[in-house]
DNA sequence: CATGTATATCGAAGGGTGTCAATATTATAG
DNA sequence: CTATAATATTGACACCCTTCGATATACATG
């Protein structure tokens, strides 16, 4: 528990700090940043959005899938999980599925989880 | 499965971008960035984190215990995860074990993350 | 030494996430 | 309409992580 006034020597020498500690990270704060961390904290989604942000233009998912060690499902679940975060968005064209990356989205992410370090170093 | 030459109208205007697609993450990078991610991907770590660096000097458990929401053996683990990544360190006085961090370390990872952003934005 | 306290470790339980086979959906070709 | 191909969805399983009670350890006090 948290010590109370010091009263013998070695609490006087080393007692705990004062208790008025509370963390900066605001709850709402504390939420958006380990949503934001969490969506890129995946080896298969890093790597889906740095192919994407290779590509001026759009990748269809047969060539992710073909540049990545998983099937096929496993693909489209982390592409609709990216998608869902607003990282990247698709079009389709005939059988195909296009997808692409939203910079904008991905600066602003990386600028939120930037300014958060702020608080921890 | 990945497109091959196109020999319909269908085909020509729609066929598959080039396959020619790898990530750019290297492997280590892809591991090293994952972990850097995964150690603050947690509200407590980042509480903790965020708490030590607001102090100049050193933070007992029992502080920080009395600040999170979780109960002692937890605090202990995360303590001990965050001290194993090199993020903080500890000094035992009697009792107490006093907490700080290590604002190097943090910033090497948080610099770490930025640059591996580098390619997906 | 016996007692009390702060912290660490252990072991088990629960929940969440990733993965894939199977299947559905949508679109084109014949 | 039927067949085929690309992608999405579903359902189930496995694994990892988090959490906590119980216990151990280390240290100080009397």
């Amino acid at each position: 528990m948290v010590a109370i006034l010091p009263t013998t020597d070695h609490e006087i020498a080393a007692a705990c700090c004062a208790p008025e500690l509370a963390p900066r990270l605001a709850h709402d704060a504390l939420k958006q940043l380990t949503d934001d961390l969490a969506i890129v904290n995946h080896p298969i989604r890093l790597q889906i959005l740095d192919m994407l942000a290779q590509r001026e233009g759009q990748v269809c998912v047969c060539d992710l899938e073909a540049a990545l060690p998983v099937k096929q499902p496993t693909v489209s679940h982390h592409l609709k999980l990216l998608r869902e975060a607003g990282l990247i968005d698709c079009e389709r064209r005939g059988l195909w599925a296009h997808y692409f990356i939203r910079r904008d989205a991905v600066q602003q992410l990386r600028n939120r989880i930037l300014s958060s370090f702020d608080c921890i170093c």
